[in-house]
DNA sequence: TAGATATATAACTTCTTAGTTATATGAAAG
DNA sequence: CTTTCATATAACTAAGAAGTTATATATCTA
């Protein structure tokens, strides 16, 4: 699994990383600061921070000792965006089979 | 990793997993269908069949010796749902913080 | 009924993941 | 400069995922 949509949707696929996004949607925040809601460890911690930049969905800044990890909304959005396109296609077969129902319907009414 | 929507998006997050979804969003389709596009085995396009159904995606029929499936769009929406909700909680928060400079900036010019 | 077709299940292997504890790094404050 | 605080990294374990081949089950067809 290389390609960036996998990366982001399994790195979303954990609740305690939707938890993470979900609280840097409120705006950034430290490691001390994300790990506190969470009844794991440190290095855990860092590590699900790991994989949520990987993926492109988080980045880091840098104050003093502390490194905030902010939101990348439009990464976020990029990632959402997948279910809307599936579901437009869904619609399209959807219509377009509606459609020819009505074709082949109206069809019966002309040959009445 | 027990809960809904966990299961849906870990089972999005495998390629393969989101062709079959795509391709079913055009129509229901066999599994000797789903498998055509892929180079593995039938076994392993039912196991990625199975997680699917589990996570509540996809939906099976019968006809005859045949198990077409197809897409719940539904839950996919749903699914898709979470990432509008965290981009709105986002633009909340930057809409709070605009109203708080706004706010501080009428401060100085009646203060002035 | 026998064989072919569609799909499912089992057993196994290999790789990945989420967590752990212990330790390292690097800035801040006394 | 030594201690403390914030975070990262390493080494390990246990569980799960994705694939394989071999085999079972059920329906259709000759």
């Amino acid at each position: 699994m290389e390609d960036s949509l996998s990366l982001k949707l399994a790195a979303l696929a954990d609740p305690t990383r939707r938890a993470i996004v979900a609280r840097l949607a409120r705006g950034e925040a430290s490691v001390s600061e994300l790990q506190k809601p969470f009844g794991i460890s440190q290095p855990a911690i860092s590590k699900h921070l790991k994989v949520l930049e990987r993926a492109g969905l988080i980045e880091q800044g840098r104050v003093g000792q502390s490194r905030p990890r902010r939101l990348r909304v439009d990464a976020l959005r990029a990632t959402g965006a997948w279910f809307d396109q599936v579901a437009d296609l869904w619609r399209d077969s959807f219509d377009r089979l509606d459609a020819l129902l009505m074709e082949t319907e109206n069809d019966d009414v002309e040959h009445r």
